[in-house]
DNA sequence: CGTATGTTTATTATTATTAAAGACAGTGAG
DNA sequence: CTCACTGTCTTTAATAATAATAAACATACG
């Protein structure tokens, strides 16, 4: 019970193979010096040394700490499975939603969940909370969780919102200096789109992830934390989306591909509302899509 | 240890007044009746009867529960005291920030907080991490957590963003047609506007709550979950900085006055540019006076 | 045969407990 | 003396254990 002992293990561990280094009779650093070279408290360091004196691989004489004999394999301590913090789980959850086909309304059951991803529920519930704020999941009354997103309502309203930061973002992108790095990015995607409007029958497939690199780097010009928080979210439920709706993939990605092209084309002229123009329309597009595959797919309330 | 047993207790008392209003030698309605009633499980339905037999206010044989006798005020549970859930906690713990004038940078203590606000730190805990996504918290890498927001970077990037959403409302307010609320409500604080700025000497401290409904009236009319959500991080960080920025407060508010005045005027005449233009206007002297506030206190990294 | 109750299982919210971090004070070598 | 080092103690956060609850299932009664 209670916390893991994952940091003792492994500072125990580095200490043996730091022995081994060095030579039979050799004095240890001083327990501050431990500490600040492993990156743990010296608590950490003074229950590992305790336990390395006990095994009389080292011996603690006052302040020096005489090292007697070299480690052995079973010297070593297994440490506990390691759990996932709650950067990993976010990709985790996200994808597991996406694969699975998760539909809204789903009560999200913490304790099951919390094995599959072999994290702490505890971590789970954090990672809720924090989901609640996009609305995405929402606290039932008497505990537990339901997925909530990802219905045709919330669509609708991520996709506005999408618009209004993307359209600033084109807007502002028109007004920079032609040294910016932007235009040579936006060259090279421009070849990208190309390349792949050339092969679009075999690898309609590959627009997805070349869809998610050009509005980043469209978004990119802004540097504001709330902008990209939101870009995370918003190309997450995009692609998500875009996954599921298989119809006249082809073609739709082909038009996608045009769009960017000509708004790539209208940014190069500097021609803010010829941009923007562009712009809007790839996004109306982009929404209608997004509307459409949820009507097919059934998962609208 | 483990979870309150306040629904128990509830459930419990609620039964004793229920039977009180019955007849003695009456049956009491079904397990499955009684939690739908009260709203709770069969579980607790069933632990609380089993008390009242044990109490011998009713009999329980089979299916008939039989009241016995009137209940006495020693029958009644007390609970235990009831913690604050999340929602509640929101706003306490930004009145706290404000109140206290913590500074960025400041760790803070679970532990301890959640004695102050009688929460769970667990509650604590998932709050802080829903906070973390607009970046006011963040965690440490070891655990606890630091407050990070209000400084100034992150002031200009809020402001930022502010004027990404309000312009986006402003626009699509002026494409509004007469019979629209808003209209009426507009007229409202124009008034309210105008009879403040009559009184301006001695009222001048009225202008906050005036500039919040005031902004708060603009972007209503844009129904997006995501805007709202963000609309109370904004407005909170705002009126916090003004109220410590006590500098001219009484001429930068009437500035703020006429600029709110225009405003109404340029919508009113449905010229959208004028309309921005205003608005541009008012947004750029906020963030400016945000900064300020920063400055003079200090409080900026 | 349907409704009510008895029983079991699953799941959450919260406490208790331990690991780790950090503070403080004492100690001894230079 | 003093400064780096160690011993001890306090505080804090992460996790396991646990009680409360919900829900599912099985059984019995009318």
């Amino acid at each position: 019970m209670a916390r893991t002992n994952t940091r003792f293990v492994e500072a125990h561990n580095e200490l043996l193979t730091l022995c081994d280094k060095m030579e039979i009779g050799d004095f240890l650093p001083s327990e501050n010096a431990l500490s600040s070279q492993l990156g743990v408290s010296r608590t950490v360091i003074r229950s590992a040394l305790a336990r390395l004196d006990e095994l009389a691989i080292i011996a603690l004489d006052g302040r020096e700490k005489i090292i007697k004999r070299r480690s052995a394999k079973d010297d070593r301590l297994d440490g506990p499975p390691v759990l996932l913090g709650i950067e990993e789980l976010e990709s985790r959850f996200l994808d597991w939603v996406l694969r699975m086909d998760v539909p809204p309304g789903t009560v999200l059951n913490v304790a099951q969940l919390s094995k599959d991803f072999s994290v702490a529920t505890h971590t789970l519930q954090e990672f809720f909370s924090s989901l609640s704020r996009f609305g995405i999941v929402v606290r039932r009354p008497r505990g537990g969780w339901v997925l909530h997103g990802f219905t045709k309502n919330y669509a609708v309203e991520l996709s506005d919102f999408r618009t209004v930061l993307e359209l600033n973002s084109v807007r502002h992108l028109a007004t920079l200096p032609p040294e910016h790095d932007i235009w040579a990015r936006l060259d090279d995607l421009e070849q990208e789109h190309l390349s792949l409007l050339e092969r679009i029958d075999e690898d309609f497939h590959d627009f997805s992830p070349l869809d998610e690199k050009f509005h980043a780097a469209i978004n990119s010009v802004v540097t504001n934390r709330f902008v990209k928080e939101f870009q995370k979210i918003i190309s997450l439920v995009f692609h998500y989306h875009f996954q599921w709706n298989k119809t006249h993939e082809r073609d739709r990605n082909e038009d996608a591909i045009r769009e960017h092209l000509t708004l790539i084309e209208a940014l190069r002229s500097r021609d803010a509302d010829k941009a923007e123009a562009a712009a809007r329309r790839h996004l109306a597009t982009s929404k209608q899509t997004l509307l459409t595959s949820l009507e097919t797919n059934r998962h609208a309330t």
